[in-house]
DNA sequence: TGTAAGATACGAAATGTGTCGTAGTAATAA
DNA sequence: TTATTACTACGACACATTTCGTATCTTACA
């Protein structure tokens, strides 16, 4: 039987993005930027990123005295995962639907709506 | 202190997708809709439709003997929570990003696209 | 060398989520 | 009127998630 779909739970997608922004990171750099927006312990996100470890959602490098972790799950295909879902339990199924929400809730730069609409140019024909 | 923000589980979302459908239902009804999916039992569907109402995500008709059940929540708002969330936990709080993997990720209609793109002349000027 | 600072490992409590069994109740049919 | 059926209410279990406290281990340096 094949690996199940790998669900990181909100605190771990926290910490990937972290691992994802930064490339790789020691648990202190992780609590370091985790601190700005939450007010849990160092220990909290030590066990946090050792689970994370034992589920293989990240690797380590044990060789220096602290640890340093990497990401070992893709980003796109978690981005795929969570847009997919998303689509389904909030918008009916409809990817447009997501999409004009989208757009309609933020303001993008004129830099990225011309990058939209290469995109649609595209699709188009 | 303001309300909190209701944070629907998953399971919660899927009934509240269901009542957004059909505007109200009764717990055999939504029960039903789930069947098709899940295994999970009757009463299992009940509790949750009990505690989402504890919760204020739904109101209910108890005049009947099967109460009817209607969304208490606002899809939009819903949605644009979770659009945010989304966008900031795995688009490096980028909105284009998540346009143009939606884009990518599905095939949309030509009717979709001509929305978009009527969308994106409004947001352009 | 031995002590303090800073890491990891790990157990365990508190809370959240999903699941059901069973008891009780109200309508229905024979 | 009694037996069956289809609900609701509710307690409780199993498991997952978040959160610490404490024990132990390194390493640098006074």
């Amino acid at each position: 039987m094949a690996k199940e779909t790998i669900k990181p739970t909100e605190s771990e997608l926290e910490i990937l993005q972290i691992l994802w922004e930064k490339g790789e990171a020691t648990v202190r750099e992780v609590h370091e930027v985790l601190s700005e927006t939450k007010t849990s312990g160092y220990t909290t996100t030590l066990k946090f990123m050792q689970i994370m470890f034992d589920k293989g959602l990240v690797t380590r490098d044990e060789s220096a005295k602290s640890h340093t972790y990497k990401p070992a799950v893709n980003k796109k295909k978690m981005q795929r995962f969570y847009v997919d879902k998303m689509i389904k339990r909030l918008f009916s199924g409809s990817p447009s639907q997501l999409i004009i929400q989208a757009l309609g809730q933020h303001k993008a730069t004129q830099d990225d709506l011309n990058e939209i609409q290469k995109y649609l140019d595209n699709l188009k024909k």
